[in-house]
DNA sequence: ACGCCGCACTTGTTTTTTGCAAGTATCCGC
DNA sequence: GCGGATACTTGCAAAAAACAAGTGCGGCGT
């Protein structure tokens, strides 16, 4: 079974999971930052971010005393084009979402 | 707000929705073989049916008596990107992943 | 004509996931 | 040693998903 996208989904598809990659595409950052940046429930965050770890995604760095950053490993680099490519779509899902359903006209 | 990722996602964020588009782009098909194929459960399957098609991504077509096939329409197609993208990286997701850190194997 | 089967769904009900609110632990500066 | 910042837990309610069974409709065989 090529299901790689289920693969992908299991990793990735739960809710908050792919914008939280998507806020360390621009570097790393700390726990509180991705909180207030995304409105994620603290929970959530805290969950997404050891599922994510676990699956080699991203990795904790530590900082200072008691704060530490979250940032990508290559793995988690590597979602770039699939972030990029979501994101265009919902560029155009934006616009207007009346359904304007026009494939043919004749 | 340039969060184009999160409008995409409100769209086919949902579990199943993107699995059910990948689906589709092999083609129209029936319900019974999407539920089939994917093993979706079926009060899921035309709960993203419904909310797939009045986000414009893809449309019904009615074939013989009680059957229809589902159909992506342009915006359902166009997020063939998005979707092989993310089985791109679903790939590679797939050789192992125990979350062996740096774990000497020998 | 009538029952039966396949197809495309609903309609309960249980289990899992998510969200909200509040609390805990640790360190740091004062 | 107190207060505030940071990084989380924990408890509980709400929402979503999974499971199981049932409904309506049309065609087909008999």
């Amino acid at each position: 079974m090529s299901d790689d996208l289920a693969a992908a989904l299991s990793v990735v598809g739960a809710r908050w999971a792919l914008l939280i990659v998507e806020q360390l595409l621009d570097g790393p950052q700390r726990y509180g930052d991705l909180q207030r940046e995304l409105g994620v429930p603290t929970n959530i965050l805290a969950t997404r971010l050891r599922e994510l770890e676990e699956a080699g995604v991203l990795r904790r760095l530590p900082l200072r005393h008691n704060t530490r950053a979250y940032a990508l490993t290559d793995r988690g680099l590597a979602l770039r084009e699939a972030i990029v490519a979501l994101g265009r779509w919902g560029e155009d899902q934006g616009k207007d979402h009346d359904q304007a359903q026009n494939q043919d006209p004749s």
